[in-house]
DNA sequence: ACCAACGGTCAGCTGTGGCTTACAGTAAGC
DNA sequence: GCTTACTGTAAGCCACAGCTGACCGTTGGT
């Protein structure tokens, strides 16, 4: 249970891309086919379609075929997996900041 | 309270790469200088000190001078910018799921 | 004062990620 | 059955991120 970080990688590689983070953030507001989000965006709508692959390969949207359009959703997978990955580093960074403050009680360094 | 994004974005990005992420995670372990960090990494010293700057821009790691050396340690204004966005999507992702689940009462797919 | 160590910066190269255009496939409507 | 709409895939191009080797400034030791 130590090796959570594997996914997480993917799924803050593909975060990194703003592209890909704005039209995973338009998801947020429900379920969207791939021309409708390609809409709102300045990229090509192939240039959408990897961009969606790559989230997916993340686990971080999913897809519905619906007749000739393909419905694309949240996946929490993803969320879960940067969210584990987090709590993880947490953890070391407060560590690491009660012994600062054990050694710096001013903490004025910024 | 809304544009909380920008700081994560960059934080995001720097966490993309594997090796950012590798010295990123050995910190969590307490402050370590830069040759130090260095030693335990495939790529070569300059490059650990290109990766150290791009994790202090995305405000994810502080550095303190000590003598020639220089010391890194983690900041939490980077880990707390992802953790803002990250509950900001998981808000998004939640609705959308009650929606779901309001239309699919049986709740299996995945 | 000299020397050694530590680390940031520069110049340049290379691999790869993201974009576009063109094409192929599938499902729906008439 | 034919046409139209919607999407994924392939090939190719270009820009940028990451790496290296060399250099420079600074600090501490003797």
């Amino acid at each position: 249970m130590s090796k959570k970080s594997a996914p997480a990688a993917a799924a803050l590689a593909a975060l990194a891309d703003p592209t890909r983070r704005q039209l995973f953030e338009r998801l947020r507001s429900g379920p969207r086919a791939v021309g409708e989000l390609a809409r709102g965006v300045t990229v090509s709508r192939p240039a959408v379609s990897q961009h969606l692959a790559v989230l997916k390969a993340a686990g971080l949207v999913r897809d519905t075929a619906t007749g000739t359009r393909r419905v694309y959703e949240i996946d929490p997978k993803g969320l879960a997996a940067i969210r584990a990955w987090l709590d993880d580093m947490w953890g070391g960074a407060l560590q690491n900041f009660a012994a600062d403050l054990d050694k710096d009680p001013a903490g004025k360094e910024n």
